[in-house]
DNA sequence: AACGTTTCTGACGATATCCTCAGTTATGAG
DNA sequence: CTCATAACTGAGGATATCGTCAGAAACGTT
């Protein structure tokens, strides 16, 4: 009998939820781990659940990717609205998310690994970071902070650039991830038509709580002590 | 017996070359399609190859696939080097780099498509592409012509944008390559300081003689008529 | 032409992976 | 408590892929 939507989950509902949450982060560890054709064997077993419970949740491993890719994208972007909330800056909104995001490299490498592994496929997705970044710069455009000539455009460089410092800090593991990502938030502003001087100036403030974003993070992984 | 270095290609030799090359030209069409987990058999078929011809050119499959990156990376790198020879703004050839690079992934799908599905191995890589405008921006700056903090940085934004660029072409046919390579390398000229009159007037010289071009990519291929 | 060497070739045994299915356990309803 | 249903489980047959190897063909040398 099919459940009614909205109706509190039963404990079997959780029971399923919980076996498909486990095979989502094996997998997310996996992926981590640039392996993305490990036997399906492998991936219950790192699960630690039974191999024909795999079929009961995915019909491919391909499909058990893309949702578990989906998941971390959905994730810190809806982190990332809630902790620029109470900017009023557009320019400044658009920042200090692609700040957060680069710190993200460093705090949480194996989510940045699944980015970068799975970054060219999930560009041009309609979840995730991409709208979010879209509808930021479009924001900033309209009130005059920002001068675009093509939203897409500008879109595809801040998008480039931010899975491009993702590879960078993961090859150089010694690279000072701060400097690095406001650098590039810098030049990412002068490019928006910002001068040098005020581009400096914003990506020199400071950040929101980091502490709330480790809290956050280890929620969404379902690590509950 | 060992060849010297330098003598003569025996008929020998150009045999193992031929069938090494048909191999190479396989996998680059498999990369092209993002099958990368081909059987070794379907390679050698596409290769018009006996199956134990792999054994004596690769020993991986990944092996293979490297050498097709590579291969393909190092002609377009010395392709833009010839055709940005007689230039003398250090901006213009880097904007003009750029341009021919973002011409690429229309003028040739199959060779565009390498990089993509390559591209973030290779971003770090020594040879190809990236050193190339290393070297390139780092001229810029020494002549002042373009104001960089950190050369690394800059780099890092460059090649994302250049990937990303290359995947907003292949995910949108219908978009005109030509003004988008040239509007964001105008925008990368305005993040490198250039006056935003400037760097558009430099991104609308006139580009070298596409036809060459297309005469050196065919050579490439080995398709000798 | 004759012989040694290099390269090519495809069949085949060994191995890895898939995914179904019949049986088991946990949950829900009466 | 009893039965029905949903979810879990792992063994195993079917299939796919690997990489070796012995022989054939092309090439070089004398």
């Amino acid at each position: 009998m099919a459940r009614r939507a909205g109706a509190a989950p039963s404990r079997l509902d959780r029971r399923k939820a919980r076996t498909r949450a486990a095979l989502v982060r094996a997998a997310q560890a996996f992926i981590a781990d640039g392996k993305t054709n490990v036997p399906i064997l492998e991936i219950t077993q790192a699960a630690d659940v039974g191999m024909g419970s795999f079929y009961n949740h995915f019909d491919s491993k391909e499909e058990l990717f893309h949702a578990a890719v989906e998941a971390a994208l959905d994730r810190h972007g809806a982190l990332l609205d809630e902790l620029t909330l109470d900017l009023d800056d557009p320019a400044e909104i658009f920042a200090q998310s692609f700040r957060l995001t680069g710190r993200l490299h460093r705090r949480r490498p194996e989510l940045s690994k699944v980015l970068l592994n799975h970054g060219p496929v999930l560009t041009r997705s309609e979840r995730g970071l991409v709208p979010r970044a879209r509808r930021d710069i479009q924001a900033a455009a309209r009130a005059g902070r920002f001068t675009v000539a093509d939203t897409e455009l500008a879109l595809t460089v801040v998008v480039g650039a931010a899975l491009s410092l993702g590879r960078l800090l993961h090859d150089q593991p010694g690279r000072d991830d701060v400097q690095a990502t406001d650098q590039i938030t810098e030049d990412l502003l002068r490019m928006f038509g910002l001068p040098a001087g005020e581009a400096r100036e914003i990506c020199r403030r400071p950040l929101p709580d980091l502490e709330a974003l480790d809290r956050d993070d280890t929620d969404v992984a379902g690590h509950h002590p």
